[in-house]
DNA sequence: TTGTAAGCGTTATCAT
DNA sequence: ATGATAACGCTTACAA
C-alpha cells in the first residue's frame, strides 16, 4: 500500500502540503493541489486510518447497542441508522446486549479504547450514573428508551401518550376489563414506566379499578403471548381486552386463540405495539401502535454525527409522533 | 488516558518489557511481570489500538455484508455472527448492500484502508473477479450464497437439494401443476441457480413439463407474494401448488388467499423458504425449508477468525444440513 | 502558501 | 531476560 511519502516523492511537494490536501485545507496553490490529487489517484493512495487516529483525528465508527438484532423493531432501527451513517461516511457497528449489563459495559469500554467513536443506545441495562462515566470518552445518544432527565440527546416517542391512546381506544369501544402486558415491570420507575402510567391514567379517568391479576410483566416473545392467553383462559373472571407491549406477544395471543377457539376481537380485543410487518400478516390483522422507526434511527445518527463533528447539539428530548393503527383485533 | 510510558515510569522497567507483558511473551521474570500487571490495573491502562495497528498488528473488526438487515433470515445470521464474535473478542460491523454493487465495493474498500480486518459476505453483487482483488487486503468468507468454485471458505446449505426436496414433497402429494417463485432469475447461472435446478430436476424426473407462465422471478416481499397470487388467480390454467423462495413471499400469498377466498392447501399448496418465526404465525401454518442459520453464522465467524489468527483453513464448501418442515400449507 | 521537524503510542530489531 | 532505539504513517506547530 502506498503511503504519504510516496505521494510526496511523486508530486514534489512537502508532506505537510500533501496532508493539507488530504484534509482539504483552504489555502493551497490550485496547481499543487491538483498535482497531489492526481498522484494520489494514480497510485491509489488512501490515508492510513490508524495513523490518523494516533494523531488524534476522529474516527467514523458508531456503535449501536440493541438488546437483540432479531427483534424486528431493532433491526428496522439499525437499518435506518446504518443507512444514514453510510450516506455521511460513518460505519455502524452493532452490539447485542441481550439485556446483560456486563455486555453493555464491555461495549461502552470500546469507546474508552477509541475502537468506537460514539454510541447510540436503544436500551440501557446499567444505572445511568455508571453509563455517565463514559461520556468523557465520546458522545452517547439515547434512542427509543429514555431517562426522565435528558442528560444526553434523546430520541423517543412519547410512550405514556402512546399507551394512553391505545388503552383509551379500548375503553371507547366499551371495554372495562382491560388486561395489560409489558416487557418490563409494573412499577413507578424503570423500564416501561411511562407505558404503565398511560395505562393507569386511562383507567383512573374512566373510574376503572386495576385488577392485579390482569397485569402481566416481563413478556417479550410469541411463546410468552401464548402462555398469557392460557393464563387468561384459566381465569374465572376474564378480561375482554388486552393491551400488549409488543406485536410479538400479541401474535402469540392471536395464534393461541385459534387453538383455544377464542374469537378475536369478540371475546378478546388485542392491541400490539410497534406495527411490525407481521401485524398485517396475522389473522385477524393486528391493531397496534406504530413508532416512526426510520425517523428515530435517522435522527439519532444525525445527532451523534453532529456531536462528533463539533457542532452544538442540545441535551434534550427529540420527541417523534406515534400513530394508533386500528385494524381487526379491536 | 494513561499510556505505555506511564506504566514504564511507575513500574520501573523498560518499555520493551511492558510491551512484552502486554503481548504475553513467555520469557519475563515473574516478579517484573506481576509488577507491570499491577501498575496497569491500578492506573487503568489499556493499549492504544491505533498505535498497535500502525505497527502492523491485526485488528478485530469483522464486516458483514447483508442485503438488508431487516430481512429476518439475515438478522438471525448476523445475530449468530455477532454472538460468536463477542465471545472471541471480535467486533461485528454491519453493511447493508441493498443489492447495490457500488455499495458492496465501498464496503470492501474499508478492508483496503484497514478499517475492517475481514469480511463475511452473505450475498454478492459484483463479479467474483472484482471481489477477488480484495483478498490481498484481508480474508473473505462466503456465507449463504456461494460460487460454484470455492475460491474462499464458503458456508452454505445445499440449495439444490433443498429445493429438490421441497418440490418433490409437492409431487409426492400428487401435484403436477407446480409454480415456482424465486428472488433471483430463472437462468442457468447467477443467483439462485441451484434452487432453479432443484425444481427442474424434480419436474424432469416426474416427466412434467415446465410451464413458463408459472415461473415468477425477482420476488422478495410480502407485496410481491400478494401480486403473484393475483396473477395466478387471473389464469385460466392455474397451478395447484407453488414453491416460493422465501417465507415472506409465501406469507403474502397466504394473506391474499384469505382475501380472494382461495383455500389453502386445498386449492393451492405452498412451500416457503427459511422457516422464519413468522412461518408458524401464519394461518394456516407454513410448510417451509429450514436453514441452520445459527450454525451458519457461527461457522463463518469461526473460519474468518482462524484465518485472521493465521491458522490454516481450507478454501472449501462447508455444507450444513437443511430440513423440510411440513406444516399446514401442503 | 509552503516546508521542517516533532510527536502520537506502540512493537520489533538488535544489542547486552 | 532486558533495554535502547528505530520505525509505523500521519498531523500540526512553528518558521519562513
Amino acid at each position: 500500500m502506498p503511503n504519504i511519502n510516496d505521494v510526496v516523492r511523486l508530486s514534489g511537494v512537502s508532506k505537510s502540503t500533501v496532508s493539507r490536501v488530504i484534509n482539504n485545507y483552504p489555502h493551497i496553490a490550485p496547481d499543487k493541489r491538483e498535482r497531489v490529487l492526481k498522484v494520489m489517484k494514480e497510485i491509489g493512495y488512501i490515508p492510513n486510518v490508524a495513523a490518523q487516529r494516533l494523531r488524534g483525528l476522529n474516527g467514523t465508527i458508531i456503535g449501536v447497542i440493541v438488546p437483540r438484532i432479531v427483534n424486528p423493531f431493532f433491526s428496522h432501527l439499525v437499518e435506518a441508522i446504518e443507512k444514514e451513517g453510510y450516506i455521511r461516511g460513518y460505519q455502524t457497528i452493532i452490539f447485542q446486549s441481550h439485556e446483560d449489563s456486563e455486555r453493555e459495559i464491555n461495549f461502552l469500554n470500546l469507546m474508552k479504547h477509541k475502537q468506537v467513536d460514539g454510541v447510540i443506545m436503544t436500551a440501557y441495562e446499567n444505572d445511568w450514573n455508571i453509563i455517565n462515566n463514559y461520556l468523557k470518552y465520546g458522545p452517547i445518544v439515547m434512542c427509543n428508551e429514555y431517562l426522565s432527565e435528558p442528560v444526553v440527546p434523546t430520541v423517543r416517542v412519547d410512550q405514556l401518550m402512546a399507551s394512553y391512546e391505545g388503552v383509551k381506544h379500548l375503553v371507547s369501544q366499551g371495554h372495562r376489563k382491560i388486561a395489560y402486558c409489558t416487557g418490563g415491570l409494573f412499577s413507578e420507575s424503570g423500564k416501561d414506566k411511562d407505558r404503565n402510567q398511560g395505562y393507569q391514567k386511562v383507567l383512573t379517568e374512566a373510574g376503572i379499578e386495576i385488577n392485579p391479576n390482569w397485569i402481566f410483566i416481563k413478556r417479550h416473545t410469541v411463546e410468552d403471548g401464548q402462555k398469557v392467553l392460557h393464563q387468561i383462559n384459566d381465569m374465572h373472571d376474564r378480561p375482554t381486552a388486552i393491551f400488549t407491549g409488543s406485536d410479538e406477544v400479541a401474535a402469540g395471543i392471536i395464534m393461541e386463540a385459534r387453538n383455544l377457539g377464542i374469537r378475536i376481537p369478540e371475546e378478546l380485543a388485542i392491541i400490539g405495539f410497534d406495527d411490525q410487518p407481521l401485524a398485517q400478516m396475522l389473522s385477524p390483522e393486528l391493531t397496534t401502535i406504530k413508532q416512526p422507526v426510520s425517523e428515530m434511527g435517522y435522527t439519532a445518527m444525525d445527532i451523534i454525527i453532529k456531536r462528533l463533528e463539533g457542532k452544538a447539539v442540545e441535551n434534550k428530548m427529540y420527541t417523534l409522533p406515534f400513530q394508533l393503527v386500528v385494524r381487526k383485533t379491536t
